[in-house]
Formats: structure tokens, C-alpha cells, sequence
DNA sequence: GTGAAAGCGCTAACAT
DNA sequence: ATGTTAGCGCTTTCAC
């Protein structure tokens, strides 16, 4: 029997006789023959890997689209390479994953990078298979899937406003970073149609990070004029916020409600339980997993990039009630 | 010029001329090759890749670590490929990656898979590689990082022993989980030293997720004699055993005291701040990555099986303190 | 339905 | 210091 005939009782078994597969099969088992997947890899020019890169594991936002993502990518066949940015701005390190055969396309989830670097990966003749997720580079005509931050960011301080604030602050995240500008763009949309003033100074600068929010706090604690509900572009921001508050005193939601984003597992255990949006963040992955697989394989080829936009949902918990001067009505 | 020529000037090129090196830099430079590493690891047998298998990538704990373990790994010029393992027992998955050659070692975070299933991977002909992190499989024989979890839980007990709790109970993890039941041998071992009693009904089943810790607290409340004082096998419990007591009107720590254990980055920004054992992750998955990857490069072959075991840091908090019988004094 | 043979892109052994 | 050559293990024509 030829090597050809075991590859192809291995890949296609439906072009041998059943004599054949039975008896390799048979020899599979008793040998213990484990296919060489690099020797295939080089033969056919794909890896059945692709490579997820992202900003930062331990984020457990991020953690839990990898998850997903890892969760579609293993059922159909592929294996997955986690490549870490740190800092951003790392697109040759990518390149060299991609370009070397290692992974044959890859699930971005930080809008840092820059489009024209990512082009010449994704364009011929390389042509590199890129979805980007989570978060938009935007007018970059990249595949994408992403929530809509702003349409959920708007509806988050809508919230607070129907709950009867007037006076709302927020917590933003990192200056450059497009979800933080999403949901800060949401919070003044919702200000704005409701004719309510934003006050510089209770725009506080943030970094998605608890520290950050905590920081934040002692901010707020300084101002004459306080607002009396805030929006926090994540539930970090609003954890750490919360938590500085209370060392002074200032109660949630008794003397300010507080709104995060993200839906964090702790959330619902916080005290109070904080009320915030959630993302679908295991069909925001899954989506994307998808996307990049069949652009991989040649479906989902029809020239126009994909643009997949996800609702966020409204979670009301504890952490959000009527303003004070209002609560005895 | 010779693609052999080409090669060495890329791999090693100290063994080609000054004038070959500079022109084959600029040609790489014109014409954008890359390597192609798929036909570099069928020819050396080496994918310059590892395997990391994790039981849940979404847990905080595993993601820092897998943070630190992409770190090292990336240094050092390899890839990182992950692997979720939802329900253990999943010892072929891994197989198959291995001996197919799509990574040249793995790095086990999980406990719960059977160590025989294992060596027959570690073992000739294979003799693939491992290292076993996190988790321990207790006398298994194979290279180990890990943190003395036994002696973490009873300075935690312990902790709580010193503040003047007499009456202590736990939050235990996952019956099959080794470091739950390391911790609960801790946590026994305190108890035992310091001639206290251990109530049955005062150590609660539980599943290191914040729901089994919720859950804990709905059993606390039925007990007609309770417990000052919980050592929670880690945070996420701890957290959801606070969040179940807090609605029942139990203050933490006014009625009871609890230290979890991990550190998650909430555990500082919580309400209370809470108390908890600090592991060293960062240098944990640093060390397990270098003893893989030193093990892969035919380094730390001296045949007697790797253990290291560190320590980890009681960081006290506000979530524990004097008993209230003994508060005013 | 099966076999023979070429070749994916690289590196290592050997020769010069 | 460089070139020649063989071959890693697979898949895929092409022949039969």
C-alpha cells in the first residue's frame, strides 16, 4: 500500500474501497500513527491555526472572547495562537506569525494598530484572512465585528436621566482608545438630545482600570458642584470609583448612582450590585470566529467587507436609583 | 548565491562573510521574504511553539498566568497555542497537537487529568515534553511549578485564629479539585494545631465560582450556631459568599469575618476590601514557561523530575477582624 | 481504486 | 565561506 493510498483513506475516505480504510484504519490504530501536521501544513500552504491577538489576557472582558473564540475555532478543526500587544502598535510581530505560515488569518481585538501597517499584511500578495473585533478600526474597510459602543453608551446614561438626574458625570476610558471614545460620544449623545449640560470637570480621564476610577474618585470628592450620577465607560472604572467613594462616605446609591459597562462577573456580587450594560461577548467571539474561518476557506468571499454590529442590553441593578432630592417622592 | 547561503546568513550569521550577510539583508529587505516557518519546523522537528491547556481561560487566575507564560514564551521566540479544557479528561485533544508536531511541548495547567493518560505523551517514543503548573498531579513525576497551597490555607486559618476567631468554618472548592483540597487541608491542619473544633456543617460544598459562594451563604443563614469567622477557598467565593450575607443583613467585618484567597484585582476595591492569600503568579508562569522551554531545548535533561513550589503572601485586609464578642476590647 | 513520482521551503551533511 | 544535494512527511497530479 502507498503512502498516497493512506492519505487519502486519512483525508477523503470516501475515494478508497472499504478494504483499504478497514485496513488502515487497523494499522492507524495498532501503530499509533499520528499525522504530521507541519508536513501537511507546508504541502497544502494552511496551518489550521489562526492567530488571536489582543491587548491585554488578563483583561477578563478579553479573557471571555477568547474563550469564545477558542471554543469555534477548536470545533471546526483549528487551533489557536494567543499573541499579547502589550503596547500596541506591534503589526510586524503579527506579520511575522502570518507571513510565515504559522496561522492563516488573524482575529484582531485592539483597534491600536495601524491600518496601513495591517494592509500590507492583508492586501496582495500577501493577502492575509483579518477579522477585527471588539474593537473598530474605523473607515478601514477591514472585516469587522463589533457592538455598537455609542448607541449603548447612550442608553446607559439614559438611564440615569429616566431615573431623574440632571447632573451626570463620567468616567472615560484611555484617551486614544476607540470604544473608550465610542462610549464617551454615547454619554454626550444622550446629553445632548436631552438638553442637559456637560460639565468639563465631571468628565473625569480614566484608563478602563479599577486605579483609574479610584483616582477618578478623589477627583470627584474635590469639586464644590457634584454630580449626582455618573457613567463609567467600564465596570472597572466604576468599581474603583465606587470603592473610593466609600472612604468618604459617599454611598451607593443613596448619594450617587454609578453605571458601568461590561457586565464583569463580579458585578452582580458587587455592593450594591452594579447596574451596567452586558455585550454579547460569546457571539461577538463566535461571530468572529466564524467570520474568519470562512474567510479563510473561501466562503464569505464576495469582495464586500463584512460589518457585523452587536446590541448591548441594559442590566439594572442596585447601584442606579433615583437621585436624592427626588428619592423621598 | 545558494538558498543554503541564504539560509545560514539568516539562522547564523556569524558563519557567512560580512559582504553575503549585507546583501542578503537587502535582499530580504526589497523583496519582503519571510521565512517560512512551516518548512523550517518539518525539516529541524521543532514548531518553536508550545501548548498551553487551561480548564477555563475566562477564571482571572488562569489568565494572568497564561499573561506571564506568553511573556516568557515570546522572548524566548516561541508561539503560544491554547488550549480550554472545559471538562478535564480531555488527554487525546492534546495528543494530538503534540504528535502531530504542532508544538513541541506542553504547558498543563489543570490537575484534573490522569496522569497515566498523560505519560503515554511524555513517554517513549514520543517523550514529548511537560510541565505541570498550577495545578499539581500529586506523585505523577513530572516537572512541577506550583504554590504550597497547603501552607498558604492554614496561614489563612491561621489569620483568622490570631484575630480571636474560635469558630471557624470554609468554603471548599470542587471535591476532585487538588488545590481545593489542598486548601481544605490547610485549613485542617490550623485548626487541628490550634486544638479547635471542625463542625461538618460549617465547611461548605462550593466550586471556586462566586455562585457556589452565594450559595454557602443561603446554608450559613440556616445554621442555628454560625461561625464568626469563613476561609474561602478563593476570592470568586469569598465574594459571592459576602454578596449572599449582605442581603441578609450580615456585615462583614461587623458579624463575620472572611479571607478568600488569589487576589483577584477586584479584592482590593471591594466592599469590604477584602483579605486574601496572594500568589505569586507572574513568577509562577515565568518559571513554568522557562522549565518548558528549557526542557524542549534539551537543557534541565538531567532526568531527576523538576518541583518548585513557592510561597504565597497573606495580604490582610478589612474583610477580617476581631470577633464581635471580643471587638470592644 | 491504487501506485509512482514530484515537490511544498527549508536546513544539514558533505564537498569544494 | 559557499555551493550541491538530499530529504523532513505529506498531498496531489498523472498513469494505469
Amino acid at each position: 500500500m502507498s503512502t498516497a493510498t493512506v492519505s487519502r483513506a486519512l483525508s477523503s475516505p470516501e475515494r478508497v474501497s472499504d478494504g483499504t480504510r478497514a485496513r488502515v484504519s487497523e494499522a492507524v490504530r495498532v501503530t499509533g500513527y499520528t499525522l504530521n501536521q507541519t508536513a501537511r501544513s507546508l504541502r497544502q500552504r494552511s496551518a489550521r491555526t489562526i492567530l488571536v491577538a489582543l491587548p491585554d489576557i488578563r483583561n477578563p472582558f478579553f479573557s471571555s472572547i477568547l474563550d469564545a473564540i477558542e471554543r469555534e475555532v477548536t470545533a471546526r478543526g483549528y487551533g489557536m495562537l494567543v499573541a499579547n500587544l502589550y503596547f500596541g502598535h506591534q503589526a510586524t510581530r503579527l506579520q511575522d506569525y502570518l507571513l510565515s505560515n504559522r496561522a492563516d488569518g488573524l482575529l484582531l481585538l485592539d483597534g491600536s494598530l495601524n491600518a496601513d501597517d495591517l494592509r500590507v499584511i492583508t492586501s496582495a500578495p500577501y493577502s492575509v484572512p483579518l477579522v477585527v473585533a471588539c474593537e473598530d478600526i474605523p473607515n478601514s474597510g477591514f472585516h469587522t465585528v463589533v457592538t455598537d459602543n455609542v448607541q449603548a453608551a447612550e442608553r446607559a446614561t439614559r438611564h440615569l436621566i429616566e431615573l431623574g438626574h440632571r447632573r451626570i458625570g463620567h468616567i472615560f476610558g484611555p484617551e486614544q482608545n476607540v470604544v473608550a471614545r465610542d462610549r464617551l460620544a454615547g454619554f454626550n449623545r444622550a446629553m445632548n438630545r436631552e438638553g442637559l449640560p456637560i460639565a468639563p470637570e465631571w468628565v473625569f480621564r480614566g484608563s478602563f482600570e479599577m486605579d483609574s476610577g479610584f483616582a477618578a474618585s478623589a477627583r470627584y470628592m474635590t469639586l464644590a458642584d457634584r454630580p449626582t450620577a455618573v457613567f463609567a465607560a467600564n465596570d472597572e472604572s466604576a468599581i474603583g470609583f465606587l470603592s473610593g467613594l466609600r472612604r468618604h462616605g459617599i454611598l451607593c446609591p443613596r448619594d450617587i448612582s454609578v453605571i458601568g459597562f461590561d457586565d464583569l462577573g463580579v458585578a452582580p456580587h458587587y455592593s450594591p450590585p452594579l447596574s451596567t450594560m452586558r455585550q454579547p461577548r460569546e457571539t461577538l467571539g463566535k461571530m468572529a470566529a466564524e467570520a474568519l474561518i470562512d474567510l479563510i476557506e473561501g466562503r464569505q468571499g464576495n469582495g464586500t467587507p463584512l460589518r457585523i454590529v452587536l446590541q448591548s442590553e441594559l442590566i439594572a441593578r442596585e447601584s442606579t436609583g433615583r437621585p436624592a432630592e427626588l428619592a423621598s417622592a
